[in-house]
DNA sequence: GGTTATTATTTTTTT
DNA sequence: AATAATAACC
């Protein structure tokens, strides 16, 4: 028998990962070896104690922490049999579910998924009908709306629950589109991301058996970053938990920063009080940062008032301090934080260990520029999302149509695309005709195609295509299937018709392609498997499973990594750029405005440091537009107040403060040089 | 039915 | 400044 061996692990580590029956909390800091924990708990309980690997569920909060554990994982159990572990995230476990058990809550089992535009333009249709002298904030109404699923909260329980005020004009309104708003969806048979976790807990809720069914699957649960859970997801703990107590969290109160997706610090704070018996584990040195890095760190935390109380330390000790450089704008910042990037990789520093942070996506954009000019290869993580560009979209409409005739907003995105003679017209008459029929716009276009008798033909070949493809998904591999299909209703000749501009049309031509390629990824990944609800699915939970073959011919991990505050959690580099650490960026306006919940945003700081191994250096700037017009910018509060402290080393970039007055004159006389030359 | 011009609105973070 | 929604046009 192989012995799995937990010596590479501290004690209160290898504690954590030997604690395996009843409830445990491991508090474990920034940096401290929380995934390596986790991971050798993992290995620990299928090798040793050979627990089946089909009772361990592992659950975690955003796809790139649970690739990353699947990977880890995998890597120590190589030559164990470990495929029955189930690592996912909340919403790729409740899809799962769901895809099995939804038929209970009156869904047919082919439900769609929309996302936040599809979820807008319904609350547009809700508030046209809404009518009332007075306009609403779809997006207002829309994230109340979630905040009230996000506590379990339905549209018939709004009015007589603590969030509703009726002498509130936007919850009277909210009232009328909450109802409408989830008729539709019901009528379209779909759901939305709150509606994953929102359902599935109303299922357990409903099915006590289907809870316990599942409960005695997974007897050993593992919560990853437990401080960004949400009630829905607390109570679904409960659900998996109800038939044992053998549940192992893990996470960090100082870097709770989801709070504006309902994510509730207290279940974390309450832990003990919530599972009795809780056996409680810190783990407090830091493998990760230097002490001077670590120093700062913990003397930014340190204004939060609502805290566990703990120190982390670390062994690491160095000369260098951490830095704060002041520019002038975003392109001065963006131009000498790439020189510098491009000097440190000229000497050897892998390109992959350098990260550039900030707040907000939109940051990324002159540090982009600067870095295909310098032409120094790199990875923007998140920003626009792959199923959010245009033509993605389309094609996902499509599936989704195909797998889903029901699906309104799919099918009217599509219907006239490429032109086939269906404008609004025709599809105001259908939409009337679906209404007094009772039946889906579909339906209605299927059996009653002769309504307008110029149109007709249009719409039976639109239909045919549809039910067609039916057949062709059903019998025919995936990857084929996408292909034909984009061949058959010719969309490379529709996508060049939509720009006059060769580049942009070469773009998204490669948008479409990269399309076909994440199907035949996908296919050659799951095999079997490979369906087309599970391939949409993927695509729109960003469920990046088969990442590892991406990387593997296309080098995805390579170059400088570019991507928000909040992507980076969990993540490590050896040098971190914190760009942007501005008032009103960092912490953000909105935040300022609304006065409240700053901890947050000073988390968000943490975060950011704590993301770095060996150097860190953060930029703020002086001026930036917005919204067209430039303003003024000042170093963040979070970085102030204790300036005499040394903990790091402000210098003005703009006035070379960095250079001794010898290096000022040489390089005033290269620019100078350099400017002749280019005269020339 | 489709295209273009004008006006209004917008900027946080992610599943 | 950039984009989406609406209105006016062909």
């Amino acid at each position: 028998m192989n012995i799995f061996d937990l010596s590479g692990l501290n004690h209160p580590q290898r504690q954590a990962a030997e604690t395996i029956d009843g409830p445990v909390l491991i508090l474990a800091g920034a940096g401290s070896g929380k995934t390596r924990t986790i991971t050798y708990r993992i290995a620990h309980m299928v090798t040793n104690l050979q627990i089946p690997s089909e009772n361990i569920l592992a659950v975690s909060f955003t796809n790139k922490a649970a690739m990353e554990m699947r990977e880890r994982t995998k890597a120590l159990l190589k030559n164990t049999n470990s495929t029955g572990l189930t690592l996912a995230t909340f919403h790729s476990l409740g899809v799962r579910i769901l895809r099995s058990e939804i038929t209970k809550l009156g869904y047919s089992r082919f439900f769609s998924i929309y996302d936040t535009s599809d979820q807008l333009s319904i609350v547009r249709e809700a508030l046209r009908r809404y009518k009332s002298g007075k306009s609403y904030d779809r997006k207002q109404i829309l994230s109340k709306i979630g905040l009230l699923k996000n506590n379990g909260i339905s549209e018939v329980d709004f009015s007589s629950s603590p969030f509703f005020d009726h002498e509130e004009p936007n919850d009277l309104a909210t009232e009328y589109v909450y109802h409408y708003y989830q008729n539709k969806l019901r009528f379209y048979n779909a759901i939305d991301f709150d509606d994953i976790l929102f359902l599935t807990l109303k299922l357990f809720r409903e099915n006590n058996d289907i809870a316990r069914k599942y409960s005695k699957r997974f007897k050993y649960i593992m919560v990853d970053e437990y401080q960004d859970t949400n009630h829905l997801q607390f109570e679904l703990i409960l659900f998996l938990t109800s038939t044992h107590d053998n549940l192992c969290v893990v996470g960090d109160d100082d870097q709770a920063i989801y709070s504006f997706r309902g994510a509730d610090i207290s279940n974390i704070l309450d832990f003990e009080k919530n599972f009795k018996k809780a056996k409680v584990i810190k783990l407090e040195e830091n493998y990760r940062s230097t002490e001077n890095i670590l120093n700062l760190a913990n003397r930014v935390i340190k204004e939060n008032k609502k805290r566990k109380p703990k120190t982390l330390w670390s062994r690491k000790k160095t000369d260098s301090i951490p830095y704060l450089w002041k520019m002038a704008d975003p392109e001065h910042e963006s131009q000498i934080v790439i020189e510098e990037i491009k000097k440190a990789g000229q000497s050897g520093h892998p390109l992959h260990e350098m990260a550039i942070l900030y707040r907000s996506n939109q940051q990324a954009v002159p540090f982009e520029d600067q870095l295909r000019m310098a032409d120094i290869p790199y990875t923007v993580i998140g920003g626009q999302k792959f199923y959010e560009k245009k033509e993605v979209k389309d094609l996902m409409a499509y599936l989704m149509a195909i797998l889903n005739p029901n699906d309104e907003l799919s099918l009217r995105r599509i219907l006239n695309i490429p032109n086939r003679g269906i404008g609004n017209v025709t599809l105001k008459k259908y939409l009337d005709e679906s209404q007094q029929n009772k039946m889906s716009l579909f339906s209605a276009m299927e059996k009653n195609p002769a309504i307008d008798r110029n149109r007709e033909k249009h719409i039976r070949t639109f239909v045919t295509l549809i039910r067609k493809y039916q057949g062709v998904f059903k019998n025919s591999p995936l990857p084929e299937a996408v292909a034909r299909f984009i061949d058959e209703i010719d969309y490379m000749s529709f996508v060049e018709k939509q720009y006059d501009n060769a580049k942009q049309i070469d773009m998204r031509k490669k948008d479409v392609l990269s399309f076909v390629e994440s199907a035949e990824r996908f296919f050659n990944f799951k095999q079997k498997e490979a369906t087309l609800e599970n391939f949409v699915e993927k695509v729109l939970l960003q469920d990046s499973q088969d990442k590892k073959d991406e990387s593997d011919d296309a080098d995805a991990a390579t170059g400088v990594q570019l991507l928000t505050l909040h992507s980076s959690k969990g993540l490590e580099f050896n040098t971190v750029y914190l760009v942007g650490v501005e008032e009103e960026l960092l912490p953000h306006k909105r935040t300022i405005v609304q006065g409240e919940d700053i901890s947050e945003e000073r988390r968000l700081c943490y975060v950011g440091i704590t993301r770095a191994r060996d150097r860190l250096v953060m930029s703020y700037c002086c001026k930036r537009k917005m919204y067209g017009q430039e303003i003024t910018r000042h170093k963040s509060r979070f970085l102030t107040g204790f300036e005499e402290d040394n903990m790091y080393i402000e210098q003005n970039r703009e006035a070379m403060d960095h250079l001794t007055g010898e290096e000022k004159e040489q390089f005033k006389k290269n620019f100078f040089d350099n400017l002749l030359k280019s005269l020339d």
